[in-house]
DNA sequence: AAATTGCGATTGAATGTTCATTCGGTTTTT
DNA sequence: AAAAACCGAATGAACATTCAATCGCAATTT
């Protein structure tokens, strides 16, 4: 079974490139429908309403990052190779398909993130936690809060993912996300 | 004549306080009314409509940013100086009125963006291009485009900010900022 | 100094539109 | 032939925007 031909995904990803477009709450289900080339009824066939919709899609895509960010990662390597690593992939990720980072940042802005019990962030988390975790352990990083870690470095591929993206739009030139994907690596490794 | 008693900035800041609730599409103009404690019509004396009361409302916001970043800023210190003083002063200010922050996040993700002229940021990017640019000049910090430095340090205030209103929510307990401050600042000073 | 006039500020009911959701029927799968 | 997937017109609620009426007040006239 494809992955992109039921009905189900069809529904998800229109869904993720109109909140891109016009935020969560800036189009009608009916253009769900449209877009994706089916009715509206069907939608209601599978999702109980646009909460639902959007919670669900919420899952779809911390898994789609947790897939990319668990793929390439190789426990043998030293935590510093790890780092980049992870860190390209998301990036490249974010920057391959901004629809992710848009509904990421709306999702994290909206009221629907209070609904879902707030504590359990799901297993990318969890293995994100492990992942610092590890860096921890093996005296590569400085000793921060775990969360703050994660959150930090979250947030600036975030950062980067967009200036990227601003950037080969303006000038077409491609960016070197090396030099800043090593600015927080600077701030983090331990000083030898 | 007292800055929250005319109209119009009552308009503006129920709406920001709106938009943190319910995202910036989630809310109708008559609940800005009933913030406000004024009539529907009201708001379209002082607004075309929705369209451009957003529009108006990111110039607010980005203003009062401006205003909190100069007002302590004091070019006789070192630039490491100012740079912590700066930092500290925009995330107490996200963390005090986080209203501002959830708008600026959400503004960023809409199609109101693109309307704008994308070019000319205001005089508060022009403000934090030249702040940047001393830095570098003094040799305080490292050879970085002076536009990424502005967005990796903005983002890292985003990404602060936002962890300590998850702290003190959470464990009441209060954030040592000063240890994520440091993050990025190690990440972009010269080595010695 | 009282009365009158002018005018922007303010009001909220009324209007037409857009939207989420439903449901009876049709097609496809099992 | 039963079940499941799919369809889209119909419904009613929520919404943005309009506008005719009123208010508050200062300038002007008596």
């Amino acid at each position: 079974m494809d992955h992109t031909s039921n009905k189900k995904t069809i529904i998800l990803e229109s869904t993720l490139e109109l909140v891109r477009e016009h935020g969560i709450n800036g189009f009608p289900i009916s253009d769900v429908a449209k877009r994706g080339g089916i009715a509206v009824g069907t939608i209601y066939h599978y999702f109980e309403g646009k909460d639902q919709l959007i919670q669900e899609l919420y899952q779809y895509v911390v898994e789609l990052i947790y897939q990319t960010a668990v793929k390439e990662d190789d426990p043998e390597k030293s935590f510093q190779e790890r780092y980049f690593i992870f860190w390209t992939n998301l990036v490249n990720l974010y920057h391959a398909k901004p629809s992710i980072l848009s509904f990421f940042e709306l999702y994290n802005n909206s009221s629907y993130r209070s609904k879902e019990s707030e504590e359990k962030k799901g297993k990318f988390y969890d293995w994100l936690f492990m992942f610092f975790d590890e860096g921890l352990k093996s005296g590569e990083i400085r000793h921060l809060d775990k969360e703050i870690l994660a959150v930090l470095v979250l947030g600036n591929m975030h950062t980067s993912a967009r200036v990227k993206m601003n950037r080969s739009l303006r000038s077409g030139k491609n960016l070197d996300l090396g030099e800043i994907a090593k600015v927080i690596w600077e701030g983090i490794r331990s000083k030898t």
